[in-house]
DNA sequence: TATGAATGAGCATTCATTCAT
DNA sequence: CATGAATGAATGCTCATTCAT
């Protein structure tokens, strides 16, 4: 990385570097896998030589890493908003899934598929992603989850295991879309109203 | 591959030096990860030359796809018997999940790492898997589905969305594990019960 | 490298074939020096792929410590001639500095040229160099010295400073004529007349 | 390099700003060895620019031209020193090897090595290294021992040899010592006297 | 002059795949 | 069929050198 970039203009014209390759990389990756790409692809798709990469990151992995990176920092920004709201748990649900579907709807696909992908081979990114992403996903939902409860919204749960298991359904979905189920693609948006109606009351018919 | 073997014995001989192969094939993808894992490698753990491989498999790559064969196989006897069996809806969710669990945690996980993290990135493996796996799954389970709408045990929805919900939460719940989630670890054997819970009751506390 | 070669044919080929690639490593090392040399330069030079020197070599490194161990071998060969008659100093002197600066006439001038090299900059095969040819050779010749001293056929001197001296008057002449010496080139024969004579008797003008 | 520094002040910043580099250049040099020290290495120690380098010195082996001619340049110094003096042999012995050891032991041995490695393998240097700091030194050399011939002090040699074998031996036994040698390394005080006493008078026991 | 980001040629090493024995 | 030595294309990464500012 350029040393110390103390002054403001340097360290907006490394951002905008950094960016441009980690946009670049997020494309490649994304349509070709992280194996199958190689840095040279990344370099040509961004417009610059192989080794200006290395000036910008340690190496290849880096790139993904900081590709969470992206990902993490941008849904923080979300949940931050969704976290000023005092929702009850219908509407939370409504918001949260349809964020985090819509998201992977707009483009977010490619990016989820290869950092998925890598996440399931590479110990290190698991960590990272399980450390900056799921767990503090976990914690803010926790928080209402208890809140919910106690107040009657909800039947009494192990909250941990339901947050879990609700994370757990967004999660699968994607990745049944991601894997190509046409269904699914076609009908994403009815998604957020099903799983909701499905988390808070069921499908079971005998209640009445 | 070894041309038409009419000979019955051959054939058997052929099938058992295929399975050792691929026994080799899943432990060493399992324990290094696809990639990592070299042709070498897997020879050595199958005790044969590197050459021999060849003369089974095409490449490195029909490996992982005869591996996914192979589960889909298991797989499908396993649905068998659940077909066999004339169950409610709610015995059907606890005994697919617990199934489904069960195995993962019984040692499944390492597969299912790799072939999933690969069927991300690589369409060809990803068209088979969910051929050969999700769709079928789907075909049977939505069959169940329709059946007990019809007689009222639940409400009725759009059963092709629903199961790929409930799929997809199965799915989720596994992603979830193998990125290391430790609450999920230890009361993993709890999820069936609160999977079923969800889906037929939901968690809505406002409903008497 | 081949993997077992318990069979005494495989053993003499796997043996023929490493002494090719070495045989190449030491003319293209010479030529180019062990940096400017690429390990295809000594793949082209051997008629082989440059993969092939990965079945018999670890690395470029371990091209550059074998061509020392060859080195060795055949040196320790000639010093057990030595060893095995029985010679007064000054006969020893003559035949030791004739044998070393005739093998460096004949050719061994390049290979010296690429180990001193890299022996200089890599501590590794420096300690190797020491350990396995300037070590066994002060022991075998300070036994000789020791006797030589106790025979009354020498003054007394620290024997292994002694040696070293010997010795390193040796390497230096070999170095002066590696450096380019065109003096020394031309009068080589002269040296271990002239080295016997210095060593044993000294210059001193006035001591009738 | 700077064109034409005309402007005596201009020179001297220019000349000053050389050293720092070569400082810098010859400290990084020794530690790391000329091959694993990068331009960045060196523009880092010296506390500038990578680019500014290229400012003063062609390329990276243009700095070890002039580390170099740098050594040369001191040790000619020194050499005129030693010539203003008028010595006998013994003298000039003592003298001549004292200060050659000295110097190595002083932490002129890294430098030497690196220089000595490089020079081995890049002929360029080496008759740089010939012509500017070998070759003098026997020129002058030979001046004093043609003289001490005529005078009777010395036995009469093929003083051209003789010089090289002297000058060999000194470099030797430092060769030797930058090999590793420990003896060497404890004894090297004792050295100015053994080599003075073997040059001159030799190890042979049997002249009365 | 000084800077240091950008360049891109170059290289060691790996490994899937082939094929002579 | 089985072998495993040989192949050589492919690639991540380094670093001397340049040049716009």
């Amino acid at each position: 990385m350029p040393e110390k970039p103390t002054d403001p203009i340097q360290e907006q014209l490394i951002a905008a570097r950094r960016n441009q390759i980690l946009d670049a990389a997020t494309a490649v990756f994304a349509e070709k896998g992280f194996h199958r790409a190689t840095i040279r692809d990344v370099a040509k798709f961004a417009g610059i030589a192989d080794g200006t990469i290395y000036i910008y990151f340690e190496n290849k992995t880096a790139l993904l890493m900081c590709i969470l990176n992206r990902l993490n920092e941008s849904e923080q920004r979300e949940d931050d908003m969704a976290q000023s709201l005092n929702m009850d748990m219908r509407e939370f649900m409504q918001t949260y899934t349809r964020q985090r579907l819509d998201a992977l709807a707009a483009g977010g696909a490619e990016v989820m598929q290869v950092v998925l992908s890598e996440i399931l081979v590479n110990a290190d990114l698991r960590e990272t992603y399980f450390q900056q992403i799921v767990a503090p996903t976990y914690a803010t939902a926790e928080k209402y989850f208890q809140e919910w409860v106690e107040k009657g919204g909800i039947q009494p749960v192990d909250t941990q295991l339901a947050m879990r298991v609700i994370a757990g359904m967004v999660l699968g979905v994607m990745m049944l879309r991601i894997l190509g189920d046409p269904t699914l693609q076609e009908k994403w948006d009815e998604l957020p109203d099903l799983l909701t109606r499905l988390v808070l009351d069921g499908l079971g018919g005998d209640k009445s």
